[in-house]
Parts: structure tokens; sequence; C-alpha cells
DNA sequence: CTCTTGCATTTTGTATACAATATGCCAGAG
DNA sequence: CTCTGGCATATTGTATACAAAATGCAAGAG
């Protein structure tokens, strides 16, 4: 037999919990800082608290609860210094995808991004948000996979669980957002041009750009006591 | 009363039980690629399956361990792509962590760290191995407690037990070593100068050395084959 | 002799029972 | 009226029992 492998997708109880979860985190079901009972989510989610509680484990690693002993688990509410916090990293890792992805660009993959530029495009001047978040990730995601670095890629997508959990896609101001659709221009043409110190520049700017905005939202927003909960 | 406390250090028994295995990986205790037979750990830890299972589950998400569904949990054993990935992901974050740090650094700061450079020094000069890589942990721990961020010092800090696991401490050349330490008088001195980006190419082209001389050193381990067992 | 197949054993997965700790309320002192 | 102390309740922590799955071995077919 040859070394390949078929392996079927079977997730264990912790596992799938843990999904459910950090679907109910992100998606604000579960607001910052609410305490999670333990039997009644347990009853909720159809399972016993054994697997519940190391799907709890699992989130807690992933920084999206926080757990203190003998007083159950709660979702993380971030401080304005967790988000710049979080920010400066991704713009890191970020920054080294773009210049890793430069030594392993195939044309075809360029090809695909310009396709998915033309996508983004398309939503910005449709005015369909949704449609642009959903493409800007996608961008950033091949992005990150071009890299070729299996860390780097574990790494993102963990801190980027945990800033979506913030929810801050509600406001975008126009002008912010033509800024950085044109970035994104620049960022496919600098990987074009296989130059990996300036997409890795442009990346880095293009993050500090959103966490500017997510912490001036964080500021104007009436619930903002839910997401500071730490800092006065 | 005022917001300050005072928590003391309770641990629960699967922190407690992660923190012992964490250890006895690192130490090599658990090699790599070794399977965690559940009763047998519980036993030798004297705690129950439940707890344990819970460590285990932070372990893994630390990247000490990995779990197959309804097979158990294992020593992860690096490939030599892991560490190469691990290596590039630890360089960015330790240039994000000179940048920050210079915007931080007291002059106390600097005094301080002058100090642990001369300590270092002293080992080198001894030759004392041991004191050396402790003080030099100890050196790249205070540059990244100065970047102020907890986001980034997590990450860092779990990166790093990963890379501690493989035990790379062995093989030095005198030549790498006399280059190492040379590095790190440069770094205190771009740190003093309050220059983030001498600082930042600094780090990053220490860690690339780094990665280079662990690499070299796997290739030549007799038993490299339980570090890398993914590739052929 | 090799490969398959089925069974016994081991090991992991999950639920539940019991223990320890925390929480909230009420009574009584000041 | 406020604060303290102690008790009842609720919640989390841990161990254990049972269920499900994997592993190893041996017997039989080819």
């Amino acid at each position: 037999m040859d070394g390949s492998t078929f392996p079927i997708a079977r997730s264990t109880l912790p596992e799938a919990a843990a999904e459910r979860l950090r679907t109910l985190i992100i998606e604000g079901e579960l607001a910052p800082g609410a305490k999670l009972n333990e039997r009644e989510l347990s009853e909720r989610l159809g399972v016993s608290r054994t697997p519940l509680r190391e799907a709890f484990r699992m989130l807690a690693a992933d920084g999206l609860l926080v757990q203190l002993p003998n007083r159950g688990a709660q979702v993380v509410a971030l401080s304005r210094e967790d988000v710049r916090g979080a920010f400066e990293v991704m713009g890191a890792l970020e920054g080294l995808a773009g210049e890793l992805a430069v030594k392993r660009v195939t044309d075809a993959d360029v090809a695909d991004l310009r396709a998915l530029q033309v996508q983004m495009e398309a939503a910005h001047a449709t005015h369909d948000l949704p449609a642009y978040y959903r493409i800007n990730r996608l961008i950033h995601d091949r992005l990150n996979t071009l890299a070729g670095n299996a860390v780097l890629e574990q790494t993102y997508r963990t801190l980027n669980a945990r800033l979506h959990a913030l929810r801050f896609r509600s406001n975008l101001n126009p002008a912010k957002w033509d800024q950085a659709v044109s970035e994104h221009r620049s960022m496919i043409e600098a990987l074009a041009a296989r130059d990996g110190a300036a997409l890795r520049d442009l990346l880095v700017g293009h993050l500090r750009a959103k966490q500017q905005a997510v912490l001036d939202s964080m500021d104007n927003r009436d619930d903002k006591n839910l997401l500071g909960g730490r800092q006065p």
C-alpha cells in the first residue's frame, strides 16, 4: 500500500462543542464577559460536563475564554490594550506572511488574487459590506497560505478568531474603505513584482489602519463597557 | 476598597498536571513521538483521568502534544519544516518586540540589560554553557516584557516552549557562540540608542542564525528520526 | 506461507456521582 | 442602619463507572 491516507472527519464531542461555542462567541450570541454555567451549557449543547470542560480548555488556550479556578469560565472581554497588542502581533505576522509569500508565489496565484481583487472592488462599488469582508478575508487567508508556514498560519488564525469576537464589522467610514481597497491593489502589485519589503510595509500599514479603526469604534460603542472590563 | 487585588496562586489539578507534563516533555523525559497512556500517566501523576485529559487539551493547544480521536495523545514530533516555520515566526515576534521595546525602554532597563550582558560574557569566557543559556533566555524574556504587549509575550512564550522541547542545547560550535555573544552586544547598543529598526534587524538575524544551527543539529543527530516523524 | 476475519483485551470517550468551594441570604450585633 | 458571621444553595472540581472504539492475536481460508 502506498503511504497516502484518507482520514474521514471524525470529530469528538469536545471538538464539536468547542466549535459550536467558538461560533456562538464570534457571532456575539455569547457576549464578552458572559459567565458560562457548565450545567446549563451542557444541557443546551446536549453533552455532559466532561467534554464541555475540555472544550473550555481549548477555547481558553485560543484566548476566547478565561477560566478562573473554582469560579468557572467566561467569555473574554478584551481591553483596549489587548486589542492594540493583538493588532500589533497580527501586523508582524502578516508582514512575515507577505515576505514569505513573495518567495513562493506563482503567476497562477497572482492571477487568482487579482480575480479576488476584482470581486472586492465590485463589492466596494456596490457597497456590499458583507461581501467585501468575505472577500477581504479570503485574500488575507490566501496570502497566509501562500507563505507555506503552518505555524504562522495557525497562529494567525487563532489570533484572528479572537479579534473577530469583537464584531467590529459594524462601522467603516467611506474614506477608510476607499483607502483599504486601494491598499489591497498595491499589495497585489507588490506581490506580482515579488517585492517582499514593499508588501511587508503595505501589510503592516494596512493592519495599523484597521487597528486604529477598531480602537476608534471601541471608543464610540455604547456597549464598550462590555469590551473593556479590565481597565478603569 | 480600592480596585487592586492580591490573588494567591491556587492551581487546579489540570493546570498542575499540564505544568508537570510540560516539564517532562521539555526535559526530554517524554520523548518526541511518545504515546501517552491515560491510565498509566494518571497513576504516575496521582490524579484521575478527567483532569489529565484537560491537561492534554491545554498542551495540545500549546503544540506540545497531538491528539488523535480514539487514539490518544502523543508528544509532538517536529518536522524540519515545523522547526523552520516556528523560527520564522519567532523572528517576526522578536523583531516586533524590539521595535516596541525601544519605545518604552528606560535608562534603568538598559542598565539592567547591560549587567546581564556582562554576566553572559562571563559565562561565555568560562565556557559555562548552562549559565549562558540561562542568561540568554533572561535577556530575551526581558526584551519581550519591555515591549509591553501581553498578546506578544504569551505567543512568544508558547512558541518558545515548543522549540525548547527539541532540546537543541547540546551542540553550539565556538565560532557561532562568539558570533551570538557579539550580536547580543550590538542588540543592547541598538536598544540604548533607541534604534528600533536596527534592533529589529539584529533580532531577526540572530534568530535566523539560531534556526540554522538547530536545523544543522537536527540533520546530525542520531535520534533525528524521533524529531522528524512526519517527513520521509 | 500469507492474508483475512473474528474475538478478547486494552484504551479512549462520555456520563454521572460525590467532594470541595463559592455564592447569596438572613439573623443578630453594634 | 450597616456590618459581620454562619448557614443553605448553587456551582465547580475530581473520581469513577460504563460505553465505544481500537489493538493485537490467533485460527482458518486461500
